[in-house]
DNA sequence: GAGAGATAGTTGTATCATACAACTATATGG
DNA sequence: CCATATAGTTGTATGATACAACTATCTCTC
């Protein structure tokens, strides 16, 4: 990076944290009301038909959903919004602002209109024009760059070590089994120290892991352990996906890098270990050309499972 | 205001909107830290020299000094920050990054460059530079409309009569003189119903009231009634200044505005009641030639207190 | 048609940032 | 010397936020 784009960074920054002063983010409530800056964007976005449900508003503000729900709730309560049951989907309920909730909405636009008002008056029309291009070409740059990061059908998934990988890919494992089976400390134990030796042999070229980040941390992962079974024989391990990116075809696509690698590596075989009742994982193991070809009953770390193993036949170019 | 500033306003309103949630002010930690905004800002501060002391803090990010007080005990804790005494003042503390302090301010200098180099990158150079001049163009917009509304030195005296004034006066008082001496309820209702009445008459030429806002809200007055006393004596009242605005200056200037409107009215005396005690109002008043006319020592509102009568002789031109 | 898995939304709970108020220690000015 | 102001701290209350677990509903597969 050059000075000049150094610099240009350091500009954007330290504008940046002035803007968000200026426009009042680290106070109690925003914009000439008695709201909290989330509810202000909510009546906003609310008022403007840019979110019409909580999952709407949720995604736009980037909020915890319980945060929306309770946010809503008193929105509700002060009779500025009302929810009616959608009639497709009676899971979803549909938000409109209330004519009290208009009038709020209108007098926080009266409130913003002079507060930016006053800031621009001083102002030519030109430097006008480049302030507006400005604000909007940074906030598009934003959130582009935001959506590159984290878009499902972009190529987000990485292959190799990066900090946190094992422990990401442990704790996964860890959250995972024990809600699902109850899984405990000998479990994550023994994913983790098997997890670390094999990291210690990632460089050999038969091993390989492909993690996906979202929202900044690793939230999947699959790894094919070209080693720790006989010959020729790969064995995938360490396929999971957190509720984050599950449902967003990233463990399809997951499994796809890793067979690929098994083929282009040129494994006979190739086996993996799974528990009955899986079905989605199941399902997308069949579809790669997995079958299930023995199953123990037995305990694991204090709970009855039946573990299954599955093996797809190496596919030569 | 004609449609193209209308969208003008919106546009850069919506601009701010986005910008400040994929900046992420409405998420409790920043920056890729566990810190919370107020707190990257605060080591951003002290780390570039802006700000050595808590009160540099609270002025700079605009939070209460408890807010401050405790963020910064937070830092110091984690070993990021460290305070020493001033020499000079011993009630001022010096702020000092320690080294792992600047280690963790460069961390966040880093995951800041890598965010915002990201969102820059697809952009021409044209395009960061009209980027840059409207962020920063903007950002200074807000601070000189903001400095205007509240800067003391800046003509902020109101005339007259605008929505909350009797409330905010009547609150002043009740605050104040509760504080002071105990005063209750009827003290505070007794206020409020001469203020009213008062107010009443605001449109007759010898009566006259100035007020002073602070953060949106009415935080000083000053009252001439030409009527409540004998002839052509002018009775000066509802003088306060609250605490936002004390030691401003703003007292001396709402007197010396009060007096003036009595000179120009040609009234012939001017009296004003106080309590023995107030040696800072009283200091205010002897200046511009007000002098101790009368004492009364007994027992108003619960409380035993001393009224004083100041008069002031008018001069005429 | 039943069941598994996913989704929309709610509630329990904990944490933490913020402000108001009142306090202590120190500085300043009359 | 005393009154007032200021820098900073602490007691306390409020409310926003997220994690987790829950209920109700939808969708898809067998």
């Amino acid at each position: 990076m050059d000075a000049d784009a150094a610099t240009d960074i350091e500009r954007i920054r330290s504008a940046s944290r002035r803007l968000v002063r200026e426009l009042g983010f680290m106070e109690q409530t925003l914009a000439g009301t008695n709201l909290s800056p989330s509810a202000v964007h909510a009546l906003i976005e609310i008022a403007e038909g840019r979110a019409t449900t909580a999952r709407d508003l949720s995604d736009l503000l980037r909020l915890e959903k319980s945060s929306v729900s309770r946010l809503l709730k008193k929105l509700i309560e002060t009779g500025d919004v009302v929810e009616t049951q959608d009639k497709d989907d009676f899971r979803v309920k549909r938000l409109t602002l209330t004519t009290n909730g208009c009038a709020l909405f209108a007098a926080i636009a009266k409130s913003a209109q002079t507060r930016v008002g006053q800031a621009i008056a001083p102002l030519s029309e030109d430097i006008i024009c480049t302030l507006i291009a400005g604000l909007e070409g940074y906030a598009e740059a934003l959130e582009r760059s935001r959506s590159d990061t984290m878009a499902p059908d972009q190529p987000g998934i990485a292959e190799g070590y990066r900090p946190t990988v094992l422990g990401r890919v442990v704790e996964m494992h860890a959250h995972y089994y024990s809600g699902l089976v109850g899984f405990g400390l000998p479990f994550e134990t023994k994913v983790a120290s098997e997890l670390a030796e094999f990291m210690t042999r990632l460089d050999a070229p038969t091993n390989g892991i492909w993690h996906v980040a979202s929202g900044g941390r690793i939230s999947a992962s699959i790894a094919i352990d070209g080693q720790d079974l006989d010959g020729d024989v790969a064995h995938l391990r360490w396929f999971i996906v957190d509720d984050t990116l599950r449902g967003t075809g990233i463990g399809k696509r997951l499994l796809d890098a890793a067979i690929a690698f098994c083929d282009a590596q040129g494994f006979s075989e190739t086996h993996l270990w799974t528990f009955q009742g899986l079905e989605t994982a199941r399902a997308l193991y069949e579809r790669v050309g997995f079958q299930l070809a023995e199953e123990n009953a037995g305990r694991q770390w204090g709970a009855e499972v039946i573990e299954q193993r599955f093996v797809r036949v190496g596919q030569r170019d």
